[in-house]
DNA sequence: GTATAAGCGAGACGGTACGTCTTGTCTTGGC
DNA sequence: GCCAAGACAAGACGTACCGTCTCGCTTATAC
């Protein structure tokens, strides 16, 4: 038994999974704004309440139909050279930004999040740009020996590229190589 | 005579501050999400064909009512140390991004732009917070000797408090010095 | 001006038509039960709004819908002789609860009133079948010299075919020139 | 063994009962309209299934739950008078249709039967009012001597006073000492 | 001074999404 | 094989806002 009685009919995994595809493709046909929940339960052949039963929202759907998508395409590898791990991972991150269904999907959350509390709550709840650079940043921390907290030392790294991004800049002018050496540079102790 | 003609009744000017002071105040009461053309009519005394004559969509209404505040917000006076430049800028940024209500409706047209092209051409018409770093950016750019574009640098002053605070975190966890001294370093060419 | 301001758009005296043609043909379509607010309205080509604007339920409609009608049908001019008088009253009353567009809609209303105040108050403030046999009723009573009020005359004259229709009995049973003289009988007082 | 096959698990009588005796408390406490399977069903305790499983529609439930009492409350005992009779029964049949729970229920019935036709085939199923008044109208029928059908008598009987409380008048202006009269007259052959 | 023209507040118009409700069916595990 | 629970697809409910339209009124310039 999954849920707390295994009484009642259980969830259906093939509506899970048609509502999940059907946002997905939503978001690339109309976009964002004219996403509704009734175009997604119709475009899922499922009724509505079942949209409404399992998620609150569209944001909630979106966030659970492309979570997954956005972890996968943000983990790189592990690498031998710092420096090369630390472009790697910002390649991911403008890819991811820029031209994912993911990243479409999370630039419209972020967006929806400064103007309503409940997404701002659902982004919150998992960081998955924080999560993603976890492990460049803490391995180029170590190596700095810098003084900066590892949310001091993210926001350093995705900062430049996001804010490039997320204000309408082309993608095509980040050279991510010139970002990690500066995320370096910056790094290092003033004393240094 | 404004427009071509001059025939027919003017335009109220009467009409368009209580547009404009309807949409800031609603903004704060309701959030961006409640915020309707209908209710800003309303709120504002006035006929929905008159907010519709003038602007297109809410975006264009709380844009015009928060731009001469915003820049007014972030413009700094400048000094005679330009690190402290530096840090009077940040100040004036996160202070604006994270507390002013003209940051709020900055940040709830900029999520906006992330799913509706006209509010991203909106907001591309006038790069508010580029150009309120201009001065600061291009002293910083002459003083280093660096080969970063305007653009770039920009993106690297910005970037981290951005980040920082679009992505939910407490503003209060900024520290704009430090933040000044390693936009400086990673402005330094790598050779010096 | 016909309402109180003279103000804003005036009714649309096109759409109002529309509706009420569409609930006419739909109750002889589908019936009372599957007559909807939204069915009415997108058979006339009408926004739902405009309906819930000028009309609370379907009941409101249907009774505007048709009570011209009723009171059309159930008119019988006034004879020479009392007795035929009753006959070709009885004859409309017959023809209209059980063969009548009209009378389809009255019989709905009157079977919602049995469990829908609202409906029961509408059905109330224009007593059509009450109204259609004053003429023929006050007659019957001066001729008579009863002592029965109007009230409890009409009740003995509509009621026995009234209630054979609407339990369902055929109409094709029922003995017009019968149930005149009985009611004739019924009313003379007991003395004579 | 009721059933054919004794087979699984039989019917539970107690479920059965739960079902009739919620209908009866939902239809007094929230009126026909807003009574539903679904209620009934939680009312109850049951589950949905099993209402549906042995009653097609809440009309079926609601004439199950009621029929026994209608009959009860409806059958007067003979007595010697034929003229008290009559005014006994009458008596009953008003204070049915107009204070008992279950000619509320009735009532409901023969207004859904309007516009429903398994609700009038249900109805039809046992006249209810034409039997309870069977006894009565055969007796004075046998003692005037008239060429009225039962059925044209049972409705000259019950139709005025059917109407009266249907269309919604006041039950208390009947005078069903009067309208006992006024039958037996209206009985009479014409020539006597 | 009298057209002519455009802006004004009000509010109805056709559309359509909202989130909730009930429908009748289906699918579990338990009795 | 009946039962309680509860998920399912379907679709109506009444409300809200969309952007447009049609009123009568007001306020300008142009003739």
């Amino acid at each position: 038994m999954v849920d707390g009685s295994g009484r009642g009919r259980p969830r259906s995994e093939s509506a899970r999974a048609a509502v999940l595809h059907a946002v997905d493709d939503l978001l690339v046909e109309v976009g964002y704004a004219a996403l509704t929940m009734k175009g997604i339960a119709e475009r899922a052949g499922v009724g509505r309440q079942t949209v409404y039963r399992w998620w609150s929202n569209k944001a909630e759907v979106l966030y659970e139909a492309s979570a997954i998508d956005a972890r996968h395409e943000l983990s790189v590898p592990a690498g031998d050279d710092p420096r090369e791990g630390l472009k790697a991972y910002l390649d991911a991150l403008v890819a991811f930004l820029s031209r994912s269904h993911a990243g479409a999907a999370y630039r419209a959350l972020m967006g929806e999040a400064q103007h309503d509390a409940d997404v701002a709550a659902l982004l919150a709840s998992r960081d998955i740009l924080g999560e993603s650079a976890a492990a460049v940043v803490e391995e180029a921390r170590r190596a700095s020996g810098t003084t900066l907290s590892q949310e001091q030392a993210t926001a350093l790294l995705i900062g430049p590229p996001f804010f490039h991004i997320l204000t309408g800049r082309s993608a095509d002018a980040i050279d991510t190589e010139q970002l990690a050496d500066q995320f370096v540079r910056a790094l290092n102790p003033p004393g240094t």
